[in-house]
DNA sequence: GTGGTCTAGACCACA
DNA sequence: GTGGTCTAGACCACG
């Protein structure tokens, strides 16, 4: 649990919230650079002493934000510096996932 | 491995479609031009930094786009330009496949 | 191994196809009905004594016949009979898929 | 080089027809029963004390005699005792091989 | 020395 | 605990 107290967790707020904001932190002060994969959600969820479930609303926070991307059965990214409506990889991804 | 910086395989996206992506470049470019060879597949594995598996996904992937013909046990070629009727040689290789 | 001897893995022929052959028959005869979801790979792979990547290769090619409908990270489910507009679970399921 | 005197390859004949009526000798006698798997053909040359192209030369020879069943990529079955036009497996196999 | 088949694992998001 | 991706090997017929 190494993040765990850094959530603060007796203050008021969403657990989930409080950590999507450090994960947030980590990634706009560069610990997490650009195209990074983030850790799976399973070990999210242990270094942050949260559960499964809080740890997969966090990265859907940080997902609808737009600074991550994941990619089914592959993991979640930190999203790319440049502009963000490449429809390149991710486009022909879901197309192959609809035979 | 000469490619694999190409495939940007940190980037969100599936590592044997990047790889195919990447070959349908070389193919359009006119960098393969029609009915050559492509490297072998444990070669092109290789060259891509990749696995067996995925290289064979990859020009499975081209094989179903119509971009590449295999010919079993014999190679994987680049596909004929614009008419389909051409007997060039890996399509005539193809119909002496099946007695 | 429940299925394995009705593979006749030392005739000739490939695995993956007797599998999926051996499942297709248990579909037609009405063994596996409609909306039925089938064992899961890993399982079907244990049942039948072949690799996961062989069951995966016979669930493939049902899935190109049109005999099953798989949803991602749900499970694969036998086809419906007649019309192709009937909303099942399957189905519906797979729509809600992409947002 | 377990089988190279019972070739007598001193005698008249050719070397692959005498390892074929060998092979078939060994088939009639019930030591390759139906359904068994071949050597491949490079260990088939190694106990035959000949070369490769003299094995696959045998092995084409019993083929045509519809003794053995050769499939490509898996290996050489001894032929079944039942019907031999049996249209099943091979023939998927074939279609799935022209996608 | 090519493509095709098969094994025996791993990790991932998603439900 | 599901299907999807990926690895790192093996053996085969065929050219």
């Amino acid at each position: 649990m190494t993040f765990y107290e850094e959530l603060e967790p007796d203050k008021p707020g969403m657990l989930y919230e409080k950590m999507a904001d450090h994960l947030a932190r980590r990634i706009k002060r560069g610990d997490l650079p650009p195209d990074t994969r983030l850790p799976a959600e399973r070990r999210l969820a242990q270094e942050y002493g949260v559960s499964l479930g809080t740890a997969r609303h966090a990265t859907e926070l940080l997902r609808s934000k737009g600074l991550v991307i994941t990619v089914p059965c592959k993991g979640t990214y930190v999203a790319g510096v440049g502009r963000s409506s490449e429809p390149s990889a991710a486009r022909s991804t879901l197309l192959a996932f609809r035979p």
